[in-house]
DNA sequence: CTTGAACTACGAAAGCATTCGTATATATTT
DNA sequence: AAATATATACGAATGCTTTCGTAGTTCAAG
């Protein structure tokens, strides 16, 4: 699996959002955000069709890029890196900081016990 | 705050566990696993020294480091960082993941509505 | 006090991500 | 078809992390 660096994660989440897009409104959204030339937003998105995470295909004088790699396995990549080197490996080490050291809102409490809920249903049903 | 490094990070980690230590043994312990030469990590410290997340006192010909950023804050603000950038901010958008692409045994199920009971408590309380 | 072992300090190389300038190509408009 | 606007391609610089070689320092043993 090819993990995406900090910017290409950006682009990606861009794209996995509206499907497809050309360099330059992948670069409008970034500038939403944050400042950054077209060449880079461009240059960075040939590296990453090179490395397999996006692919294009010509329309006009542009491309339409769209991205390769899947969302969910990719954020569980991502997600298993953090567990992995700050929490030794414990998601359960996860959620205590998450838990112990965040304000969690009620509403998402909620939210939180609604997955569990579906997560046991799963399991039993 | 002072994001640590990776690398930095595998110090930092050592040195949480074990309160302090020498480069000797920072280094002993890295090596378990993954190489790594001893002026590396030696190198790395002092740099994590100048940066204000080590420091040290000297004891014989050696010194002894400890850690001076707290391990709780740092892990939270890693933490912090992978949910804006991965997750767009949402702490529930991780937990989806979480749940939703990862077996969660019914023993951790249970945990960490412990979790949210004693979160609830705070709350209230 | 000289030798040797362990440790520190420093500099620099190598690798990678990010950035953007410049040159070139392609389409559109006049 | 010339001029303009919009794209792409490429190379190279910058900055940061990681790595380690080498030189010098400190302590202890002979």
């Amino acid at each position: 699996m090819i993990a995406p660096t900090p910017s290409e994660l950006e682009i990606l989440n861009i794209l996995w959002k509206s499907g497809e897009a050309t360099t330059q409104i992948v670069n409008d959204q970034l500038n939403l955000t944050r400042p950054v030339g077209y060449t880079t937003t461009l240059k960075t998105m040939q590296l990453m069709t090179e490395k397999g995470l996006l692919d294009r295909r010509k329309e006009g004088k542009s491309h339409v890029y769209f991205a390769l790699s899947d969302e969910s396995k990719t954020k569980s990549h991502l997600l298993d890196k953090i567990i992995q080197t700050t929490f030794g490996g414990s998601t359960s080490g996860l959620l205590m900081q998450l838990f112990g050291n965040k304000a969690v809102s009620q509403e998402e409490i909620v939210q939180i016990r609604a997955f569990l809920d579906d997560m046991e249903d799963k399991n039993h049903g």
